[in-house]
DNA sequence: AAAAATTACGAAAACGGTTTCGTGTTAATA
DNA sequence: TATTAACACGAAACCGTTTTCGTAATTTTT
């Protein structure tokens, strides 16, 4: 099996020191033409590479990036990740993906390790245990070591960093502003118990498109439902009782499950009840009907995440740092679909 | 901004030798006591971690896997990978992840750049170009370079590897009995052109179980798609003239698709047409009806994939290599739900 | 022909660790 | 008291690069 082959290695075949070789492969004026063409030559022949690790000591950084998402098997986060992986690549940069599980404890951990030395920037969507709990100094010490830090989707305003968020409140209030101009008029929305401020945001654009539209806001109509378990008989029980019209979902999956439980009652989509979920999934395109949803634009925002990153990156390198935050803000869009057709 | 503190750092401060420090830290018993707590104390109190890319430089290995996939928004293949996460982490590897794009020149271009240092062996499964070119010649390279590989699901022979698959023909092979069992008898199939060995060998299943029943093989009953365009009217034409009663999709997206269009028809399903697919991702949970599906266990795969290479990694450490490799047979199951129901 | 400039290369330090080996001090043994 | 052993630490090599600086040998300039 043959070894990869280093600097020393063709110093000593070619009888010249390291440093020529060094200089040779990099065309460097100092190093004469023959000496040249000989090293190249051989350091062809013999499939001669860089040691990246060696050239990551040597240059205090690693054209890694480090992700940290709360799940991997997820259409919204895979997009995301997709946008970044591509971006990065584009620049030369990998990838490494840790999977925080929606644990504290494992985002921690996995971000510790990787800011050894390992990438040389993060992109990161906080873990829903992360957000319940409020405690962010894991990314405080990542910004104060100077690491460049992006948070995506479920971030916190507690971290100097930056953030590609989407309009969440104004999406959310479209949507329902859309519904009510379909002549729907007992709205109800299902949410989930934590996840922060996105899922804040989307009810409060819920609400100020209530309120601007003269209907009445009924927490009766809101069903808070746990993400990760999802209980059939609960939502089966509020759409029994409440005869509401239309459903704004603040994810696919909450859309996805009670369509079908809907369905199950006997109520017809969209006639009886009109659907809206959020993040724009596989799961949307193929329901049965085909499901309306707010497209997050996940490729676009992990491509801004990527851009926005590497930028500071290399910034830093330039020692020129910049040390302002931006937060984009990317438009989020309402494909309509079978469950809101009139 | 508080950089990363290192030994030198410390030796300094404490004026003791780097080598004190390092042992210090070690616990090394070469150290006197006091030293000891000394050193310890100071790196705890300014929170002293050792530089990864140093480690890695001098051990020569990372603790970095790299996976390279076709595409990441896929359910199978994130269901892989968080089979592989998992495990690598609970190993204290990390992960770092390439997307093909099913592209052969995207495959050797990651590869190559991981290939140098950055990574200590690869999990692959391979783009659909490559498997159309034949061409494996990057990773016998990298095989010649002594690092270690394990291919899943969409693998070759041609390389010395470990491998991780699915029983597919038996599989295939057991999904169509039961369709004859359920009185089946126009059995259709719906598969891909290309994707090498995977297909061929549902297809091989299918025919099996189809000749040791004494139905015969009907070229007309297969459907032959290109996966990542699928043309809605090729599939209308087929079910209209076809009559098939029942079939068997070698993916999900084609059977979710096929679905559609058949109710869409007109057809009732399961009563006109049964349907089976393959990989039992989210789409198949949620469908109307839900999809019978052939469960391929992705965490099992990833995880059984990253035992494997994490196994010849830590081998090839201790100098003993192993020099033969193994092929893990998955056993798939088939998960039945409504679209065959009786 | 002497001085200055250019050319072509090598030595060595640096990145941040680990590890082998050597050595001065003290303690145990003959 | 002389010899040996144990202890506690430091010097230096090494991993594979890059880069600065020094310097012979040659060429150009005066």
């Amino acid at each position: 099996m043959r070894r990869k082959i280093t600097l020393k290695d063709i110093a000593r075949e070619l009888e010249v020191s390291i440093s020529t070789v060094s200089k040779a492969l990099k065309n460097s004026e100092e190093i004469g033409r023959d000496t040249k063409e000989k090293v190249q030559a051989f350091a062809k022949l013999y499939n001669y590479k860089p040691n990246n690790i060696a050239i990551s000591l040597k240059n205090k950084h690693t054209r890694n990036i480090g992700v940290v998402i709360p799940d991997i098997v997820h259409h919204f986060f895979t997009t995301v990740f997709r946008g970044i992986e591509k971006y990065a690549n584009s620049r030369g940069y990998n990838v490494i993906v840790c999977v925080s599980d929606d644990s504290f404890n494992k985002e921690v951990i996995n971000m510790e390790m990787l800011a050894n030395g390992s990438i040389d920037g993060f992109i990161l969507s906080l873990a829903a245990e992360t957000l319940d709990k409020g405690d962010f100094n894991h990314l405080k010490q990542i910004r104060e070591q100077g690491i460049p830090l992006v948070c995506f989707d479920r971030t916190t305003t507690e971290v100097d960093c930056d953030r590609v968020i989407i309009n969440d409140t104004d999406i959310s209030f479209e949507v329902v502003k859309k519904l009510i101009g379909d002549n729907r008029r007992k709205i109800g929305l299902v949410t989930n118990v934590g996840f922060g401020d996105v899922s804040d945001k989307r009810e409060r654009g819920y609400k100020n498109a209530l309120e601007e539209n003269g209907l009445p806001f009924d927490e009766n109509l809101v069903l808070r439902l746990a993400y990760h378990d999802v209980e059939e008989e609960v939502i089966a029980e509020f759409f029994k009782s409440r005869e509401v019209d239309a459903v704004l979902c603040v994810n696919e999956i909450f859309a996805i499950h009670c369509l079908g439980i809907v369905q199950n009652l006997g109520y017809s989509v969209p006639d009886d009840i009109a659907f809206v979920g959020f993040s724009d999934g596989i799961l949307s395109k193929f329901s049965r009907p085909t499901l309306t949803s707010v497209a997050q634009h996940g490729d676009q925002m992990g491509q801004i995440a990527a851009e926005i990153l590497i930028e500071k990156i290399e910034a830093e390198l330039e020692e020129n740092e910049i040390e302002t935050y931006r937060t984009e803000i990317i438009q989020a869009t309402l494909i309509e679909r079978g469950s809101t057709r009139n």
